[in-house]
DNA sequence: TCTGGGGTCCTAGGACCC
DNA sequence: TCTGGGGTCCTAGGACCC
């Protein structure tokens, strides 16, 4: 009898194939692809003075620049990068062009972010024939439609597909096939399965559970005391070839969201508790129009604060009444930074977000009742549609104005 | 080296209700 | 009078992903 509980609903061999693509170091290859004096120069693209590499080619990363390292490091790493800003707009552009070509092949699309998707491509077959030619005929589709490389990896599973295109890279395919599963698997490190970041790595390791063979060897319960119930299991698994992952279509652009927030990170560490209130209404303007615009309110505020030695905490409020109102939130937000009482700390970031979230046209009934805030979600939403018409300079809190 | 901004999910404790 | 357990909601923190 199995260890695993329900392993027979997802035993690999009889999962249907998965492609997870993932474009190339992909801010970067767009920029190259726009600029092709670039090809030839270590390109980094990524924030401002205390910002992190967004991406990085692979000229600059054969000079040691990765993904999410500070910018000062990666600038003494690679002096002479080119380093751009990103431009999030050009690469929403560029990842819903390739999501047509991606459902040009199947229905089973679903974009895990920008640059990266699960297909599962099990209808796909007598039409397109096997996943390696699927997957050769999308590189080779979005090569010559946008100009920029991806790569593929094939396998019965997302998790397992998704392991396989980090092998796959650059600019190549790679397969597990499955049954081959546990070969492929087992000598890796712990780190390369999915859910097992810096903290799980080196607690893993300090276990002595380098591989993830050493993992499938391990207890269960074992597991649990170290990882808690879910990691705990959901790695047991993994290590076993199970994966309990499936690809899920995304039903268009109005997926449900949990919650909408906003951080920043101030260029100078602040002091001036009215700078950190005068950014929690920024803060909060961006959140309330981006839930306006996504038809959704919610009653649970959440604000951030991180401190100059970068530890950080948080705070949070549930209202009785769901809101989208900058006003409302902005108000919850400075009571409770206020109620932290914070002396002459040193304040990094302060980030404001919003939880349970529900579709406005649910609480339109209650918003009524309190007719002063049902007055100002109707006048910020006019000031939404006028940003719209003349641009987001022209309108906002009057506090932010003028500075 | 000195660490962004957008999210998700899990855990654990306490309040409260039945 | 004292002792229960379960369910739900809220809060705070932490890990992880891209």
């Amino acid at each position: 009898m199995s260890a695993l509980p329900h392993a027979d609903l997802v035993a690999p061999e009889c999962r249907t194939p998965v492609l997870h693509v993932d474009m190339d170091a992909f801010y970067a290859s767009v920029a190259v692809r726009d600029d092709p004096a670039l090809a030839q120069v270590p390109v980094v693209v990524g924030g401002g003075g205390r910002g992190v590499v967004l991406s990085a080619n692979y000229l600059a990363r054969s000079r040691g620049v990765t993904s999410a390292m500070p910018m000062t490091r990666a600038r003494r790493l690679c002096p002479d990068a080119v380093v751009l800003a990103p431009d999030f707009d050009l690469y929403a552009q560029v990842s819903a062009a390739v999501l047509e070509n991606f459902r040009e092949v199947t229905g089973v699309v679903e974009m895990v972010s920008v640059d990266e998707a699960f297909l599962d491509v099990s209808g796909s077959a007598r039409q397109w024939g096997s996943p390696r030619r699927i997957a050769e005929w999308l590189r080779s589709r979005i090569h010559d439609e946008q100009r920029i490389t991806c790569s593929v990896g094939i396998a019965p599973s997302p998790t397992l597909a998704k392991i396989a295109s980090r092998r796959a890279k650059p600019d190549g395919v790679f397969t597990v096939d499955p049954d081959e599963i546990l070969e492929f698997l087992h000598p890796l490190d712990v780190g390369e399965l999915w859910g097992v970041g810096e903290k799980t790595r080196t607690l893993l390791h300090r276990l002595g559970l380098r591989t993830v063979g050493q993992v499938a060897r391990t207890p269960l319960p074992t597991l649990h005391r170290a990882l808690g119930a879910a990691v705990g299991t959901h790695l047991y698994e993994l290590a076993h070839g199970v994966d309990r992952r499936v690809v899920v279509a995304k039903s268009g652009p109005h997926a449900p969201e949990a919650s909408v927030g906003a951080d920043h990170t101030f260029e100078h560490d602040v002091i001036d508790a009215s700078v950190t209130e005068r950014e929690l209404l920024r803060l909060s303007a961006k959140v309330a129009t981006r839930m306006r615009a996504g038809g959704v309110a919610g009653r649970t505020v959440t604000i951030r604060v991180r401190f100059s030695d970068f530890t950080t905490i948080t705070r949070s409020r549930t209202v009785s009444e769901p809101t989208d109102v900058t006003l409302e939130i902005h108000r919850t937000a400075v009571a409770l930074l206020r109620q932290l009482g914070l002396q002459r700390a040193r304040v990094r970031l302060v980030g404001v977000r919003v939880s349970g979230l529900v579709p406005r046209s649910r609480v339109q009934t209650q918003m009524e009742l309190g007719q002063r805030e049902q007055g100002w979600s109707d006048a910020e939403r006019a000031v939404d549609a006028a940003a719209r018409r003349f641009g987001s300079a022209v309108v906002g809190p009057a506090s932010l104005l003028a500075r």
